[in-house]
DNA sequence: CTTGGTTATGCTGCATGCAATGGTGGGTCC
DNA sequence: GGACCCACCATTGCATGCAGCATAACCAAG
């Protein structure tokens, strides 16, 4: 990304498309349609398809131009394993190097949001969206304090994939009680991460991160299975697979 | 990448340029000049240019345009560990999925390959660039086998990266004999993943591997405490970081 | 001699024109 | 009636023109 101008409006849009399921998986994105729709020439365009396809959400189509790529839950799955990997080496430098004051603190303004957010039993919208917000920080907090930028750039590049993100299942399953609980089970993890880092326990630190990775990818697996696949129908392909 | 015609032309030509040190790190690299010297015009110069930055190779400039990325010998460092991370993952995945019919030949043979690069003592061209080959073959095989696509892209992208390549360091230590003694090392670390994979043992064939990318890592350091950076000048800032 | 303003120049980024290629629909022949 | 072939059309990919802007050089004033 890091586009100027139109394109990296272009960008933005085509992402936002992709994701709502404006764009659904397979649809082929023409530019002149794109162009059109977005009020700007089919040069900038080209260059947010292009980006697009180095994201991983656009394939070459045959016969030239893109289409929005097709993910089978296989990959969905295998990219949030992935992730679990990453996180998990990020919390083992972070455990190896030791955590610092300012860091700490953040850390600990994560967990209590997430306290907070939890308290009350029920998630409304409001609590969801803090917590959806204390997830985000906290795993950026501890991606950027591992110091290994190209394993920053590695974190972000997985996470820029739709439901790989760590808070990308948050707002799903299908019961408020179940999610709660599945919520509030995750956050527990949280905490003994962050135990695990405070403590120098690289090793502890990083088996953490890879179970709470593999806690998503069961939660992922509950939701499909559960047929609650909403907005994901437009960016799975339950049968054969584009890409 | 996946770019065609043209544009596939220019990024190859650009990647080469920037590799072989012909385009120096901090280079600005100008629409119209590299249209002219490869012979095309500015629009496929500047997807190719997009791209560029996409893999790493290339960051944006003050002003407009984009530089050849200037990396640091940390950088470097953080990125082969991250290779051994990812690789890890590889390992533990076919350690714990079995390893087939075929792959067990892939890697055998591969291995020998490496003894017979290794077998006359003294590594002329030739077995060099056997050994070369049969390296950059043994880490594919794992990174396809562990049936984990995202991974696999995760993998290409660091190898994409100047000296974190797996073979990357092949070709450069000072002395034949101390060249000939880090490479034995190193395939007999070979040896041993083979021999963990093939008994399922992903716990340690993910440690080996990572032990392997960490080998790489103090070999990259003896280079470049010798002062024998001959290309890598080209790339690395031994100063001040543009990016 | 230094410093501030001004101008000129090169570059980027976007729009548009044009050729080539692949796909589609219609027509014709078997 | 079906299949094959041809022509037309849409779309991509590349080239080029143009405006905006940042940088840099130059001149003038203090």
């Amino acid at each position: 990304m890091s586009l100027t101008g139109q394109a990296a409006r272009a960008l933005i849009e085509l992402r936002a498309r992709i994701f709502t399921g404006r764009l659904r998986a397979g649809d082929r994105l023409a530019e002149i349609p794109l162009a059109e729709a977005l009020g700007m020439s089919r040069t900038p365009i080209r260059l947010a398809l292009s980006a697009l396809q180095a994201e991983g959400l656009a394939v070459p189509a045959p016969g030239g131009g893109f289409a929005v790529r097709a993910f089978t839950v296989r990959e969905v799955d295998d990219a949030v394993a992935l992730r679990g990997q990453l996180e998990g080496m990020a919390a083992r430098l972070v455990a190896e190097h030791g955590v610092s004051r300012g860091l700490a603190r953040r850390l600990h303004e994560a967990l209590d949001q997430g306290d907070a957010a939890l308290a009350r039993g029920v998630l409304d919208e409001e609590a969801l969206d803090a917590y959806s917000g204390m997830n985000t920080a906290l795993h950026a907090a501890i991606a950027e304090a591992a110091g290994n930028e190209p394993l920053r750039r590695a974190i972000a590049a997985v996470e820029a994939l739709p439901f790989a993100s760590a808070s990308a299942l948050v707002p799903s399953p299908r019961s408020a009680p179940q999610r709660h609980r599945l919520l509030t089970f995750a956050h527990q993890q949280h905490h003994l991460l962050v135990e695990a880092l405070e403590a120098g326990q690289g090793m502890r630190a990083e088996a953490l991160a890879r179970e709470h990775a593999d806690n998503a990818r069961r939660n992922l697996r509950l939701i499909l299975d559960s047929g609650e696949a909403e907005g994901l129908a437009a960016l799975i392909a339950f049968k054969d697979p584009v890409a």
